[in-house]
DNA sequence: GTTTAATATATAAGCTATTTATATATTGTA
DNA sequence: TACAATATATAAATAGCTTATATATTAAAC
C-alpha cells in the first residue's frame, strides 16, 4: 500500500474524476472503486471521504440524491455544471503533477558522476 | 504552477532522488534544481526542505560536509548506505503511486453511460 | 555610491488536509 | 449467534507543509 502522505492532497481530484466517469456514485461506493482501481494500493478511508464531499457540496461542485436500498440509505453524489468544470481543472493539475514527478524519477546519473 | 496540496508528501522523496542522481548538493542547489527539472512547476521552499534535510541527517539517512565558497557557507549533504536504501524504496513507492494516479487519470467513461 | 537581486542557511507560528477513533444501523454469511 | 460487509458520519489529533522572519555576502544595476 502507498504511504497516505503521498496521496494525500490528491484525493479530492480522485474523487471528482470518478463521479465524471462512473456518473453518480455513493460514498461507499466511491472507496471501493479507488481500491479496485488502484489494486489495493490506495485506499479512501471514511474520514477523509466524507469531509471531502460534504465541501464538494456546499460550494456547488456536487448535488445529492438519498435512495432507499435494502433499508440502507445511500446518498448518491453527481456533479453540477461547476462540479464539472472543478474537474477539468483538476485533471489538468493532476497531470501537470504527474509528469513533473515523472521527469524527477526518470532522471537518469550523469556520467560525470559515475 | 503545482498546487502545493498536490506535492505535500512527495518532497522527501524528490530530495532523496536528486541527492541519489545529482552526488552531494547543498540546499539552495536542489531549490534550483527541483525547479529547473519541472521547469518551474515545482518549488522547494526553505522552510519545507531544510527540516527535510536536517531530519534525513538525524536518522542517518544523509551526512553534511561544510564548505566555505566566496565567503557564504555551503552544506552538502550526502546519501549513506542507510540512505540509499532509504531511496530506493521512496522511489518504488512513488512509481507505485505514479502507476495508481495514471490508472485513475486514464480511466476512460463506460459505453452504458454515454 | 547605493540600492536591488541573487546566493546561502535557518527556525517558529500557523494552516489544513488528512488519520485515527468512535458512533450507529442493517443485511448476509458462517 | 456472531462476524463480515454494507452505509454514513463526526471529532480530536497528527504531520507536513506555508508564510513570515532573521541573518549575511556578492554581483549587478542605476
Amino acid at each position: 500500500m502507498i504511504p497516505t502522505d503521498l496521496i494525500k492532497g490528491s484525493l479530492k481530484t480522485i474523487v471528482l474524476k470518478l463521479l465524471k466517469e462512473e456518473g453518480p456514485m455513493h460514498g461507499y461506493a466511491i472507496t471501493r472503486k479507488v481500491e479496485e482501481l488502484t489494486e489495493g494500493k490506495i485506499k479512501l478511508t471514511y474520514g477523509a471521504l466524507y469531509p471531502i464531499l460534504h465541501k464538494l457540496e456546499k460550494d456547488g461542485s456536487l448535488v445529492t440524491a438519498s435512495e432507499n436500498f435494502n433499508n440502507r440509505i445511500r446518498i448518491y453524489y453527481a456533479l453540477t455544471p461547476k462540479g464539472h468544470t472543478v474537474v477539468a481543472d483538476k485533471i489538468k493539475e493532476l497531470n501537470e503533477f504527474i509528469e513533473s514527478l515523472q521527469r524527477i524519477v526518470d532522471t537518469k546519473p550523469r556520467l560525470s558522476h559515475a
